[in-house]
DNA sequence: GGGGAGAATGTCTACGTAGTCATTTCGTGC
DNA sequence: GCACGAAATGACTACGTAGACATTCTCCCC
């Protein structure tokens, strides 16, 4: 009945069949308030008939606006970057804006340069770091739209450089490693994550820092690659030290793979030894012996974040004064525990 | 010294910084073959210098396609969808493919539809349907663009709907089923996804109809949300009951979960009580007991989906005659064992 | 050296929308 | 009933690219 429709109803063809002109239908989309009411409700009738939807390569073509930010994630299902690219995509549709992914893969050396480069290339507003990591290179990436850095920010160039930092005395790092040490360890283990991440170095930075300032002894630590395999791998050697009472490990996968070499080599935790994680990932609260970590609320940092750039894009002059902040909370489990004897 | 660009440069600047027409330029960055060597050198050198960038939505404007796939998965971190949706973002990257992604949220009964016209309405080529749920309202999605559902076809309706299918005989839960039963257990207990979900169905079903076929009796099932808390909920009524020796859930977390609820009680696993989980998450083997479950290769899954959706994009009118198929792959840890006498 | 084939490049145009500015319509006061 | 400002609408145009078609160039052969 509606005939077919090879392409699709533009705004000239709505305009057409309401009896208005093309650039009234223009303005009835874009809310634009010189438009009678019975006008409006005629085009928007029209529009239904037809099907019609804006053409966003058009508008964007024209406005230079895409309404499109760009995520570089990185190419891993962790708990971490997942829930955060959820929590993303969420606080962007709220405000109309639409998300595309890039991940930037461990193993490919130009991996954070390709990822951005193909957002570039589609068009996006800005782009968002999620997890950052430092390119090797040394070259500082180059990007020619705002770029808003989640936790740190890294070495790139841009018109504008946004970062949502960690609260004031809000290390998170620091505040597990001083809670074993509380408990009564004599100093505390670590393994890190990647020396690549922004992340990691920063909880084995504030590890270290906390021991020193608290006279303890700074063991060797040594780096996984965020999984709970590489944990279990580098668990196995600790495991056979004797003195290792305390380990605090990057996130909270290396955490479960350290509590498993433990336990294959018969040491009880947190009986024997106390170990910590790092994100408070859902099943942190459900292994065995269930995990003492440190969570976030990746919703609340993805919906701030967001906002701060968002409200940079419509209007940069007015640069907010201060960055927003993000804020951790411990959570003590069964994995921890004062040392025997 | 390259003077300051109000707006990026176009294709027009770059032809006439290379002395050649605008058209030349198109023809350079579309690969067309009745370009010279030299002149290609020439074009190159020119945009190198201006930093050019094609403008992906005068393309799109002009072409109708946008080299953009979208991807509705939901609102979770859990690790099948995260990890589905990193496979296919570097699937579609290799051929010059972007992703969007809209999540349906769980909470939200108009989540799927909300989703799909996000992606609708910033222009994409096709819609991959990631782990699909059904619409409960009953009428159908329309959506005008291709669709490719991964692991099933919801009720959509689109020009074309295309699927990746489980492998003939590779139903994934009847072989846990099968391997519990096998074991010794007189039947076997199943934590169910949440019934909108086609996977969690369709675990249940092929639970439910080896259970007949070998004549063992069917308990009643529950469902959960996927989350390791709802299995521990659920598992601890599992626990109270005696008769429980073999419990399947229908993914790994909410199998972490029951294992939590039955060390609480006492009840030990395997020895007591067999868990298996589905998915085998990259920690189901350093949980503690290490945890049976079912492994699939979403990275080919994308691959494979994500070929046949491009090459019906390119060539409509010759669609392979069968779908992919999908293959998973059970793997036997520590959280099951013949029952105890 | 004229002709011709094919390679290389150019000209012109349309895609669908929103900005700019012009024009029409409406309501109000006198 | 006329002037006048504001509200409502319209006409025209540009955005940056690629398709269709035209034109020029190159090389080779008789």
């Amino acid at each position: 009945m509606t005939g077919d429709r090879k392409r699709p109803a533009g705004s000239v063809d709505v305009a057409r069949l309401a009896g208005v002109s093309q650039k009234t239908v223009s303005r009835v989309f874009n809310n634009e308030p010189r438009v009678s009411g019975e006008t409006r409700e005629r085009v928007l009738a029209a529009a239904r008939e037809l099907g019609y939807r804006p053409n966003s390569a058009a508008r964007a073509l024209l406005t230079g606006r895409h309404y499109r930010i760009g995520v570089v994630s990185l190419g891993t299902a962790h708990f971490g970057p997942s829930s955060l690219l959820v929590a993303l995509e969420r606080a962007a549709r709220r405000i109309s804006y639409s998300l595309s992914v890039a991940n930037s893969f461990e193993e490919d050396a130009t991996g954070l340069k390709a990822a951005v480069d193909n957002l570039l290339v589609q068009g996006v507003d800005a782009i968002i770091l999620s997890e950052p990591v430092d390119d090797e290179g040394g070259e500082p990436l180059v990007i020619d739209v705002p770029v808003l850095a989640l936790g740190a920010a890294p070495v790139v160039q841009a018109p504008t450089v946004l970062s949502v930092r960690a609260a004031e005395g809000g290390d998170a790092a620091a505040e597990v490693t001083r809670y074993l040490l509380g408990l009564g360890h004599r100093t505390v283990h670590h393994i890190a994550g990647p020396p690549r991440w922004w992340a990691a170095r920063e909880r084995r930075h504030n590890w270290h820092d906390t021991l020193v300032a608290a006279g303890a002894e700074v063991p060797e630590s040594r780096s996984g690659d965020w999984t709970a395999r590489s944990g279990y791998e580098l668990g196995r050697d600790l495991a056979r030290d004797p003195d290792v009472t305390a380990i605090f490990a990057a996130n909270d996968e290396m955490a479960i793979g350290v509590i498993h070499a433990l336990h294959e080599a018969g040491r009880d935790v947190p009986g024997e030894v106390s170990v910590a994680g790092f994100d408070d990932i859902p099943v942190a609260a459900h292994v065995w012996p269930s995990l003492t970590t440190v969570g976030s609320d990746n919703a609340e940092l993805a919906e701030v974040g967001l906002t701060y750039l968002t409200d940079f894009l419509n209007d940069p002059e007015h640069v907010p004064p201060a960055p927003p902040q993000h804020v951790h909370q411990m959570v003590i489990r069964n994995s921890t525990a004062r040392p025997s004897a």
